[in-house]
DNA sequence: AGGCTATTGAGAGTCGTTCTCGTAATGGGG
DNA sequence: CCCCATTACGAGAACGACTCTCAATAGCCT
C-alpha cells in the first residue's frame, strides 16, 4: 500500500463524485492508510498535528466522511459513543477483547459468514451491519494462568 | 407481562443489590417493558412526560442503567450515537435489531455455535461472553420497501 | 417514628461531532 | 496559463447525547 497508490486511487474515487484533491484529503487519506487499526477523528488529528500543525479537526472529519462516501473507508461505532475509521473497503471488523491483559485482536472475518447466513435464512432478516464483541482470556493469558 | 410481575422482578434484582425500589425506577421498567421495540431514554422521557410531569431525563438514564446491570434490560447502540434500550427476560441472548422499523428480535442462539469454535480454534481464544447485535432489515419491513 | 443514606430533579458541565462564515484553494473553460 | 465559479478549509461557536453536582427527598431498617 505505497502512498502513490492511496494518492491514485483517492484521486479517481474523490473527483469522480464531483470533489477536489485537496492536500488535506490526501494527508488524511495516507495517514489512514498507514493505520492497521481503526482509529478515531481526534486521534488522528493528534497524531497529525506534529507535522501538520494547520490541519483543522473539522477538515479531518469532512476528509474521512468522504472516504466514507468514496468507499474507501467504513465507520465502525466505538464505545463511548466515539466513531473510529478503518481504511480498506469491504467490511466491518470484530473484535477479541482479553478481559485480563485487555488486549485486541482482530476477528477473522471468513468464520462469521455462516452466521450471517443462518441470519437470513432462519430469521428471514438482511443484515446491514453488526457489533460483535468477544469477551474472554488470550492464548498468553490463557498459559500464564495455567503455568501458575 | 404484567406491570405486577414486572414490579416483582425488579424489586428482587434491584433490592438484592442494595439499590432501592423507588417510584421512578418502576415506572420506567413498566414503560420498558410495554415497549416492544428498542427506545431511547429521551423517547422514554417524552412518552412519559404526560404521566410524571416530575420524572426528570436523568433519572430516566440511571434507571435504565440499574435494569441492564440487573439483567432486565440491554443497551444498544443506535446509529447516530444514540444508545437504545430494550426489556430483556434472560441475560444472554443476541439481538436483530431493524433499522426501520425499530423492532428487535431474538437471534437462533444455535447459530452462533460455528462462530465460537471457530474462534477457539483459530484464534486459540476462550470465549466467556460476547455481545452481538445485527442490524439490517426485517422481513416486513423488506416486504414494505418492495410493494412500493 | 426516626435516622442513615441512596436517589431524585434541575441545571450546569462534558465531549464528540457538526455547523457557520469569512478566507483560500481547486480545476474546468477560455 | 489564467479566470472564476465553486468547493473546501480553519477557527470557533453551536449542538446533542449524556453525565455530574448538589440540595432536597424518600426508601429501608430498627
Ligand atoms: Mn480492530
Ligand atoms: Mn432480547
Ligand atoms: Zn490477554
Ligand atoms: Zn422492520
Amino acid at each position: 500500500m505505497p502512498r502513490t497508490t492511496t494518492r491514485t486511487t483517492l484521486a479517481k474515487r474523490i473527483t469522480s463524485r464531483g470533489r477536489r484533491l485537496t492536500k488535506q484529503r490526501v494527508i488524511v487519506a495516507q495517514a489512514l492508510a498507514a493505520e492497521r487499526q481503526a482509529i478515531s477523528a481526534q486521534e488522528l488529528h493528534q497524531r497529525l498535528h506534529h507535522g501538520h500543525p494547520r490541519l483543522g479537526l473539522a477538515t479531518i472529519y469532512r476528509a474521512l466522511e468522504a472516504q466514507v462516501e468514496a468507499g474507501m473507508a467504513t465507520r465502525l461505532e466505538r464505545q463511548g459513543h466515539v466513531s473510529a475509521y478503518v481504511a480498506c473497503v469491504s467490511e466491518h471488523h470484530h473484535h477479541l477483547v482479553c478481559t485480563s491483559c485487555q488486549r485486541v485482536e482482530d476477528v477473522d472475518e471468513t468464520i462469521l459468514r455462516p452466521v450471517l447466513r443462518g441470519i437470513r435464512d432462519r430469521h428471514d432478516f438482511q443484515v446491514d451491519h453488526e457489533r460483535l464483541d468477544f469477551y474472554g482470556l488470550c492464548a498468553r493469558c490463557r498459559r500464564e494462568k495455567a503455568a501458575l
